[in-house]
DNA sequence: CTAAATTGTGCAACCAGTTGCATAACAACA
DNA sequence: TGTTGTTATGCAACTGGTTGCACAATTTAG
């Protein structure tokens, strides 16, 4: 049950309408967490039957149903007591390393343009956290305790790209020696070198 | 739709029951991908319906509910299909970064211990991604295709685990200095030290 | 021979996330 | 004045994954 914590994260920083959330995901909050705004204005609806949240009073005309949330002690509380809260290693998911293994079993599959369009994908993301780092942390300033915490969390971003950035290249030559060396073989091959 | 393909794929390699899925899954292919027996089961019977693959006659008595799964043309096709596909990257999620959000915004929580474990669960899969290295793709030894693909899913595992220790040596090191340095306020620091 | 552990299959209910669609106020502008 | 784009909220149906439970054959150990 994460999002509603990442919700109550975000509104206790700055009250904001379903909407607004949605487009938080888009920036800072997309890179550990995502959500549909349908999934947010769900997760609201139970935040507010559970006294977690609550829309400040319309203002103006009152023809608008926009409803701007704000945290409740009661959501400051439960938030709190999350943050507390053991958690098992994140599962990892890779989709691609599924087709990998496919590609080992099932015979060479051609496998290495996927492998070069994920690599370029990885390189834009990092690209993007680089450029927020240069903007926000530049080396130097001085920063409060909550922008270095946050760098941390860019940081993670950071490293996890530059991991798989990394292991395409490895990945990439490794597909090109074997494609030269034309050892397609599913044994172990007969004529040893030495 | 990646379990189907996860399971063509392994019983490709070798045909089997769906509890020997399931055991598999706590091996190679959990690192990658996971499933619980319930999930294994749904998706087998739903294969099966598809004419992706068969179950092989029951041998001797006939009494046992044991069924062992093959893959039929259709399924090896539908795997090779499915392979050839572009797939985005993988959405990263990850509950700690959550945690660490919430920790920027609501205030110092004492999540040192949480990255500390997390660090020390990251260094037991290391260790053991390491040990399958030693024993099946030992350095000088002579692999199959196969084995050399396997190996590089291998070695995304341990370029992850490896970047998320690194990252939380880094992180521990950044909270302790925040705490010893007693900054703990919301706004940048009063007092430069220059 | 019996008890316990392991192997093996499955139903039912639930929860989280996705997709497609519908609706409406408001702002900008042609 | 009407059209288009943006802001804003929500229902309904579905898919994939989780949890708790039940049941039964086979193997192993006492």
């Amino acid at each position: 049950m994460s999002l509603a914590h990442v919700l109550l994260t975000s509104l206790l920083e700055q009250p904001a309408t379903g909407f607004e959330l949605a487009r938080r995901f888009d920036k800072a909050i997309g890179q550990f967490w995502q959500a549909t705004h349908q999934q947010i204005y769900r997760e609201l609806a139970r935040m507010e039957a559970a006294g977690w949240i609550a829309a400040a009073p319309r203002v103006g005309s009152g023809r608008s149903r926009k409803r701007s949330y704000g945290v409740l002690p009661a959501g400051r509380e439960e938030l709190l007591r999350w943050a507390g809260e053991e958690a098992p290693l994140q599962a990892l998911r890779d989709e691609l390393m599924v087709r990998l293994r496919a590609e080992a079993i099932a015979g060479p599959l051609g496998l290495e343009r996927e492998i070069a369009r994920h690599m370029a994908l990885h390189r834009d993301k990092l690209r993007a956290y680089r450029a927020i780092e240069a903007e926000d942390f530049a080396p130097g300033r001085v920063l409060s305790r909550k922008a270095r915490v946050m760098h941390l969390i860019l940081k993670a971003g950071i490293r996890y790209e530059e991991s798989w950035i990394a292991w395409s290249a490895e990945a990439l030559a490794e597909l090109a020696a074997l494609a030269e060396g034309g050892e397609g073989g599913v044994q172990p091959p007969r004529r040893s070198s030495r």
